[in-house]
RNA sequence: GGUCCAUUCGUCUAGGGGUUAGGACGCAUCCCUUUCACGGAUGAAACACGGGUUCGAUUCCCGUAUGGACUACCA
């Protein structure tokens, strides 16, 4: 039998990182098994509809490479595949289970619900669900009788359609991650399987789809671990044959860092959308432009937008949570594939770190070509309007590459070799130029003009040659002279800016910061 | 409160009845060095606790604690 997993996300806003891993995970286990990869949008929630998720859900996962088989936006043979759509479908499988007697209709208003659960409480009951206990005392069509419910049917009564959790049951299944589940039926609730607007929650939909689009493996996240018997209880009121199921750990959210990556504050709890504008990493794929809780409108920048590469990411997320069983921590996508086991799947939520995020990223950078970098830097400084040759970025990224986390840093710490710093680094200025270093600089600078090729060994040259005559060591120039050329106290290798920078510019430079700091 | 799930360095994790409990991120120190990075070396750092079972338990069992999820006409 052909593998198919689903990856079923509601569009409710951007997709969140624990939702990309789920996706990944479904994307290996398929891959790994030649199965299909199906993507369903579960937006049956009218109410938390959010323009554009759908969009931004596919681009997402077009930009990290999970490539869909089947489902919204590549279309398949069980179109539609957004739920909204699915409408009838869902109405059609609720009244068979209402034929059957696995499902009744209610007429309880949210009032009386609630008064149910505050007489209970007061009571002293330990359960204050709608089950099989107290759905004899409410309006029910199992209370009320055949004729009553069709007369209030009629009247056009808002109703739900509930499931019928049976009193006595023990429901057990396999989960691959978890092992055997054995839980009682008697702790479920008589769950809304049909909404009064007419569409379906999530537990029926989900088993009514997953079933009519043949999938074979549920991988999703451990949040759904508690609804899972109810859906094995559906899978046997229909008659179907349940798929397996893998209830994937939790990504939960760190503690909140300072700069310097001190505990500001100890958090617990799942990561969420909400933290996405709280904590200083990103929280998104691609950056996603939406409102927070109290309505305002936030950017949320997105991974993609903060410099981070794909594979490196992918790297990271597959690490968070599973691993192969050696201490290998570099995976290519096929290597993944190759290895991935929901059987690794480690049980326990994971705390999400992204300074390890950061190391992924610096290796698969230093592991990219420098003409790939280059080409990047060009780009970058054009839309800045700056010209930059081919050369001179390569030049850069020689300069730069191991020193970086993010491509982009490679141009943004540089930017100094396109226009001579403004400021001088005040604390440097004070403690490093000083009567001597500037009288040698000046030399230095004059010297230069003698030289017939001017590159970084030639300039290394020049400057031994005059500390050499003055009799000083190199440490009491340097630093003025990064000063002078840069603005900064430290950064690359000296020797390779003037190279880059040019015989006229670096004399300029010098000449400026002689004028500016005094000699 | 109830139901369920989990628990190895700060974090991600390997391991598994007898190990100096391994690796990685991060951190610290030293080396390299014109600075800052990079790199190299070294170091600090963990089996939540209590009972069993056993010759022996971090590993198996049971409790406790802690953390987490769920407990909606949200997914």
């Amino acid at each position: 039998m052909e593998i198919r997993v689903r990856f079923a996300p509601s569009p409710t806003g951007g997709l969140h990182i624990g939702g990309v891993r789920t996706a990944l995970y479904n994307y290996l286990f398929a891959k790994k098994m030649g199965g299909k990869m199906l993507l369903r949008i579960e937006d049956t929630d009218q109410k938390r509809f959010v323009p554009g998720a759908e969009e931004y859900i596919i681009e997402s996962l077009k930009w990290v490479g999970i490539q869909i088989d089947e489902g919204q936006g590549v279309g398949g043979p069980h179109a539609p595949y957004r739920q909204s759509e699915r409408r009838e479908i869902y109405q059609q499988y609720a009244q068979q289970l209402l034929d059957a007697g696995h499902a009744y209709y209610a007429f309880d208003t949210e009032d009386e619900i609630e008064a149910m659960r505050q007489r209970l409480q007061a009571a002293g009951a330990a359960n204050t669900s709608y089950n099989a206990l107290t759905r004899t005392q409410m309006r029910n069509s199992l209370t009320l009788g055949a004729d009553e419910t069709k007369r209030l049917m009629d009247a056009g009564t808002p109703y739900v359609v509930r499931a019928k959790i049976p009193l006595k049951e023990e429901i057990r299944f396999k989960d691959l991650i978890r092992d055997w589940q054995v839980v009682h039926a008697n702790t479920l609730d008589d769950k809304v399987l049909m909404k009064s607007d007419g569409l379906p929650t999530y537990h029926l939909a989900n088993i009514v789809d997953d079933h009519l689009m043949q999938i074979t493996h549920v991988i999703r996240g451990e949040e759904w671990l508690p609804s899972a018997p109810l859906h094995v209880l559906l899978y046997k009121f229909f008659g179907w044959q349940a798929p397996q199921f893998a209830h994937l750990p939790l990504i939960l959210k760190p503690d909140l860092l300072d700069e310097k990556g001190n505990v500001i504050e100890v958090r617990h709890g799942k990561l969420s959308k909400r933290d996405a504008d709280e904590m200083n990493f990103p929280i998104f794929p691609l950056t996603w432009n939406g409102t927070n809780d109290n309505d305002e409108d936030i950017t949320s920048v997105g991974y993609r937008e903060a410099g981070y590469y794909t594979d490196a990411l992918i790297n990271f997320l597959a690490l968070l949570g599973w691993n192969d069983g050696s201490d290998k921590e570099f995976f290519t996508v096929d290597e993944l594939v190759q290895s991935f086991s929901l059987e690794r799947v480690h049980k326990a939520g994971s705390k999400f770190d992204i300074r390890k995020a950061k190391w992924f990223n610096q290796h698969y950078l230093r592991a990219k070509s420098d003409t790939e970098l280059a080409a990047g830097v060009v780009e970058a400084l054009k839309r800045q309007n700056i010209a930059c040759t081919t050369e001179k970025a390569e030049k850069i990224v020689r300069l730069m590459k191991e020193r970086v986390t993010f491509p982009q840093e490679i141009h943004e710490q540089t930017m100094f070799l396109f226009a001579a710093s403004e400021t001088y680094d005040a604390t440097a200025v004070q403690t490093k130029w000083n009567a001597e270093a500037a009288g040698l600089l000046s030399n230095f600078k004059d010297e230069l003009t003698t030289l017939t090729d001017f590159n970084a060994e030639a300039a290394k040259h020049t400057l031994h040659v005059v500390l050499e005559k003055a009799g000083v060591k190199i440490g009491k120039v340097m630093p003025a002279l990064r000063l002078a050329l840069t603005g900064a106290a430290n950064g690359p290798d000296l020797m390779q800016i003037m190279d880059i920078l040019g015989r006229d510019e670096t004399q300029n430079r010098i000449a400026l910061a002689l004028g500016k700091l005094g000699r």
